[in-house]
Parts: C-alpha cells; structure tokens; sequence
DNA sequence: CCCATTTGGCAAGGTCTCTTACAAAGTTCC
DNA sequence: GGAACTTTGTAAGAGACCTTGCCAAATGGG
C-alpha cells in the first residue's frame, strides 16, 4: 500500500526477451518440483506453455543437472510419455536444531527427503567452538552416509534459541548458548558446513515454518505458533510467510505482562515466561500443596487422574495462556493458533478446552481455532528444512542458469 | 516459507512475447509515476530498455490516454527533450472518512492532487439510506467543482469505523454507524459514485497507510499506529503493507486486558479502551479530584499548566498505554509506533517521554521509536487516498491496456 | 555561423515463443 | 496379428519483441 520515497507506486520491472526464457524455465522448474513425475504435456497444460517451449525448457534444466528422465508412462491410450523429475542430489539442505539439551541434525535432499539424521544429547556448556566443531563432526557423518561430499551442501539452516543481531553477528537472550553473545560469534557457525551459505533463524520462528509445512499450518496464511515449555516463544506466520519484526524479535511473548507479580520482580525472564512455563507450572504445583512434583509433567498426570489441585493448576494454566493470546489475538486476528512446545504438545487435550472458554470472555470477534501442534519435538528441525528447501531451490536454479547459459 | 498443498514451492510465472510488452509497459508507466516530468532517454536510463522500446511504450500509453507530452525540457546542450508526465484526468479516487462526528471527502486525482473536498458535520443517528443519500449529493458537487463526470471516478474507498464482514457485507463493532450491520448494508455504498467499484476499509487502518504514505511512516517497513480518542484501535503496517488479519480484525487493541477492573464489567468496551480512551481519561480525573473536567483535553491543558492532579492522571494514562504498547511490541516488534487519534495528537508531547521510559522496563529489546502523528485529523483521508492512488494506477493501466491492443 | 552534444526515428538483426505439420510410439479392437 | 486411433515428440515457418547501429534534427556554445 505504500513505498519508500514518498506516494504509492505500481510495481513493474522491465524485461527483454532473454529474461522470459529463464522466467520460462522457473515456472518449468516450479511445476516439476508441485507435479513430481511429469510429462511434457502435463508441464505444457500446468504452465500455459506451447509443447516445443517446455521441450526447449526440459533440454535446458537437463543440461544444467536439475531435473532428469524417469522412464515412460505406459498404461493409457497413445504414445507413452517420457516423464521428468528433480534431481534429487542436485542441492542438499543441512538442517540444524541447536535445542537445550540436544543438538538435532537432518540432511535432506532439493526433494526434502531426509537422506540421513542425527539426534545427539548436549553436554551443555559448550564454547561455541567446541560446539561448532561438535557440529562439523556430525555433518561430515552425514554426508558420508548420504553419499554426499561437503562441498554439495547448497545451505545451511540453524535454528537456535534467542534473537541472531545481525548488525553484531551475535545471539541475544540465548542464556542456554554462552558465548554466542559475543560479536562475530555467529560467522563460527560457518565452518561446520565448508563455508557454504547459512541461515541463523530463532527455533521457535522455524517451528513456526515447519507447522506451515508439514503440520496444522498448511494452507492457512495467518497463523501463530505459540511455543510452551522451559520457555514461552511465539513465531508469527503472515501470508504464508514467516514474520520476523524489525530487530527479529517478533513473537518474543515471554515478556507480556501477564499474570499477578510486579513487572521489576521478575526482569530478565519475562512475566508471561515467569508464570507459564514448565517451572512456573511446577512451581505453583508444589505452591499450592501437591507433593513429589518434579516436572510439569506430572502435574498434568495427576490432572489426567482428577487431582483436584492438579487440576486448579491446569485452570490457572489455561487462563494465563487464555490472556496471553488474548493479547496476541487482538494484534494479530491469526486464523489459527498452535500450542507446541513441552507443554504445547503434552498437555494440549487438557488446556486446549479450558483456553478457548476463557477466550471466548476476552476477544471482540470470532476466537480462531486453537489447536496442539502434532510435529512434535520435530517441529524446529522440519522447520529448518521447509526454510533451507526453499531458499535452496532458488539459489541451485540461480546457480544453475547463472552458469550454463552459454549454448 | 510455506504453502498450500504441503511443502514449500518457488514462484515463477510462464509467460509469452506479448506480456512482455505489458510489463515493460508497466515498467515505464510506474516510472513516469516516480519520476514526475520525464524525458524518453531518462526513461531508457531508469529502466534499463532502449530507446525504441520505450518510444513504442510511449506511443502505446499516450494512445490509451494515461499519459501525454509537456513540452520540451530546454537549457542544456543538446537537442532539447520531450518530457512526457502521467495524465492526471485519466483517473479520480474518491477517499471518504465516515467519522463519528463529520465526514471527509476529497476527490483526487490519478498523481493524487486533491481537486475538491469536504468537511461536513454529521447529525448523527442517519440511516444507512440517508447517509448515502449524502454523501452521493455531496460527491456530485465534487465531480463538478473538479470538472470531471460522475462516471470518470475510478475507485472509491470509504474508511468507516469497525470491522468491514465481508461474507455477510456489514459492518461488525461499530456503534456510531446504526444500521450498518444489516446484512448486505455495505452494498448500499455502491450507490455513492454511481457503481464504480469501491473498498471499506477500518478507518485506523487508513490512517496508519496514511502515515506510511504521507506521515511519519514513509519509508519504514514495519510500524504501528496506535489510535487513542473517543475508541482506541491499531493499523499494522507489515513489509510495507497494511496487514488486516484473518477476519480483518488485526489491531482490535481495545480488548486488550489492560487496566485494573474485572475484565466481565467492561464487557463489550474493552477492557483497555475503558481505561485509556477520552472518556477514561476524563473519568480518571474527576475521581481523582479536578473540578469542571469536561474533555481530555481540558486535562492535558492542566497538565501542561503543571496542576499535580492533571499530571498524575497523565502519569497513570501513560503507563496503560505503555502496558498496550508491550503487548503490540512483543508480538510484532515493529519499527516505529506512532500514536494518532485526538489524544495522540493532541497529548503527544506530553505522553511520549513517559511511555518510552515506562516501556524500557517492559520490553526485552530495543524499544522503537514511538512518535506523535503529523497527520492530526488528515489521516484517513490520506489513508483512503493513497490506498485509492495505488489499486487505481493498477485499475486505469489494466483497463486501458486490455481495451488498447489492436493496433 | 559552425561544431559538439543530445534527442528522436528508422532499418536490420537476433531471440524468443507459437502454430502447423508430421513422424514416432503406444493402445484398442477386430 | 494387423489396422485404426490416440497421444507424444520434433521440425519448420511465422509473428512479436527488443536491441544495436546509423542518421537526421535540434539546441547551446564558441
């Protein structure tokens, strides 16, 4: 609706002729990566292109190793098609979750499958080098096991706690990665794939990506991932396309001032994080009686087995998070509200009714659905890699054409 | 990041010869908008195509109408230069604010030049019918005192309090407008400017775009405007565009659980705007004490003049607004907050030191910049304006070149 | 008054895509 | 098993677009 530079303005850029053909050649791209196996015609009919056109097209994407024949379509009357696909090993995406306790690791293929994977447990405490070459251990396994070299990774995708400042190349609000507050500490991470391209994005952020492409976030254009366990986070999807704010902390609602407790008491760790998170649930748990409570966990359980004081916490649980994105709700209008995380995913039968009660008392309009993520402790990896793949299609097609233009 | 159907999809459309030409069509239209005043080699420059090319886009556009030569541009050496410019009759935007207490109506021209307007005060409690009644007289003065024709209008855009439904075509929380949230009401609107087409739009909304267009806004990608009067709302600027959420509900802050007070009393207000608006400023102040309070503003002026009550009702209205602004700046961590509406504009000098300082204790990062709006009463109008300018160069470039191209 | 400089127009050439036509390779039916 | 039919793939021709290169026109300065 408005631009930089003053008034409004239509978009439009300007094209010759030898830019229609690699546009030509992108949408063929495109179609092949939505279609899997394809024949001329299907591409021809998907993309409004003449057959010799897809057939220039085809020759092309062949020549720079991006697609390849598959074998002929038999069966139906007529001649049988020749089908084409992706490449599968013409990019690789290394997708990494850099958790609390674990460090989770998938090397996918341009097609998105998953070629070989690695879920290890954290020691904790790690300088970023020691974590760093930890890390580049692991992804030369993997590229091993996947008959890979290093060198094919096209890009990297890490997903870690706290915000990445791009201008100092440093984490902040990342207490569980000391060192990584460090200016520069970031461009370390650069080693653990052969210097290929990377990508720092919060984990939250990324579940939040990975709901939109693997979980309940498919096909919907507004919706946000509310991420419940040691922590409180939240990733913000806006037209189908992740949402990061103007310093990356968007989606930073540990710090809502939620919940009885004066603001300056609890500075540092947030209100909304203070009373909602796996220790605030504990905390209350034992607060107001229960015995032998450890973790969040168990007091669900005993919830499950209608304990009364079990239950009370899970009430006050659920009203916390109810005003929590009551706020969110009312800033964002989202479609659809996801609960993952810990506590997300855990507890999600149990809080799922109570919250939308509650929310039914606190927003204008209609409450959007709330519903509990099914990814999983999956969710940051997946997420890694629905940003890697995209990103990496661009830049092996980028790549590709950049290249073999000639001839 | 993610898409419909599954996983994640590079874009890319096919194309053909012909839709070449309207792109660089488009190209060189757009930047004749930017450019102002402009010479066919300047244009070649801006661009990147060649002489030729633009000459036959110029040609092309001249013959639809949309633009047209001014003279030479004379003075350096050289063969002195034809200088084409947009044609400002080849399309009108009328912007309409339905307020509370007046309507606005300014028609405009395609490069945006205000040819006529009017404030006029509204009696309150008209019907629908009336109300369009009027407001179609007083376009038809318009249209004459601008020497166009009722038909030239190409698009109309009616900024209206509360949430434009557009399954059922009514307006939803908007109180001031009776009868508006009749089923199919909104269509009576058609009736203003003789069926051209037309957009409602939340009138908050329209002035944070007025703000990105011709405010505080220009150039920032991500902010906000918070609107505080006789309601509270918010306008979500994002990537430079107004995001309105999934119902068009996005920035509905009103309900915010802000405040002391239980959020049941307050039902149907919103908890924040009852502690927040005109009218709980000038409750807080007669509780507390002052004497003869009949508006805010009376309020703010005691304020100023130091009178200790005054400034402590300033004190506790800055710090609600502070606990709002958390929320919003958690969630969408945006650029710049600018608050509008009579108290911003009005109280913003008094407002901004205080809600800053408060708001450092509140957020995690960076606290944005938070401003006064320079629009005062302007903004929707603006607002409704520049959304009109955009999606009608779209309109008048779609229609001519789709009825042009023979020949 | 002549020259350097810039602008505008025209013709030729190259690239892209589409349409049309035809050859190739299956399936179906007798 | 073979003929007819259907679908696929390729080749040639034509149309559309943009660009390069060249020349005429117009302006200011010397």
């Amino acid at each position: 609706m408005c631009q930089s530079g003053g008034v409004v303005s239509i978009g439009g850029t300007a094209s010759t002729t030898a830019v229609l053909r690699v546009m030509n050649e992108r949408a063929v791209f495109a179609e092949i990566f939505k279609l899997g196996k394809v024949s001329r015609p299907e591409l021809a009919q998907a993309t409004g292109l003449s057959k010799p056109t897809i057939s220039m097209a085809l020759t092309d994407l062949e020549r720079a190793r991006l697609v390849r024949p598959v074998g002929l379509r038999t069966g139906s009357t007529g001649r049988a098609a020749l089908l084409y696909e992706i490449r599968p090993q013409a990019g690789w995406v290394l997708a990494v979750d850099v958790g609390r306790e674990f460090v989770r690791l998938a090397l996918a293929d341009l097609v998105g499958d998953i070629a070989a994977r690695r879920d290890e447990h954290r020691k904790g405490g790690e300088t970023p080098d020691e974590l760093v070459a930890w890390l580049g251990g692991l992804t030369r396994e993997l590229v091993d096991e996947a008959g890979a070299a290093l060198g094919d990774i096209t890009l990297t995708v890490f997903g870690t706690p706290g915000i990445h400042d791009k201008e100092t190349g440093s984490l902040q609000l990342a207490p569980n990665l000391p060192g990584w507050d460090r200016p520069g500490a970031i461009e370390l991470l650069a080693g653990v794939a052969a210097d290929a391209p990377y990508v720092v994005e919060n984990d939250v952020d990324l579940a939040a990506v990975g709901e939109g492409a693997y979980g309940l976030g498919q096909g919907v254009d507004h919706f946000a991932l509310v991420w419940i366990g040691t922590g409180i986070g939240m990733g913000v999807v806006i037209d189908g396309k992740l949402y990061r704010g103007a310093q990356g902390a968007a989606g930073e609602i540990s710090y809502l001032p939620v919940g009885e407790g004066d603001p300056l008491v609890n500075r540092g760790r947030g209100m909304l994080e203070s009373v909602a998170s796996a220790d605030g649930v504990v905390a209350l748990a034992t607060r107001l009686g229960m015995k032998g409570v450890t973790s969040a966990k168990d007091v669900f359980d005993a919830a499950r087995a209608a304990d009364p004081v079990a239950c009370r916490v899970v009430a006050t649980e659920a009203d916390h998070i109810a005003h929590a994105l009551a706020g969110v709700i009312a800033v964002l209008d989202p479609q659809l509200v996801v609960l993952g995380g810990g506590i997300g995913v855990q507890a999600g039968d149990l809080l799922i009714g109570p919250v939308t009660d509650c929310l039914r008392d606190l927003v204008a309009l209609r409450v959007p659905m709330i519903k509990a993520s099914t990814l999983g402790t999956e969710a940051v990896l997946l997420g890694a890699m629905a940003v890697g793949l995209t990103t990496a299609r661009d830049l092996v097609f980028e790549r590709a054409v950049a290249q073999v233009p000639p001839d």
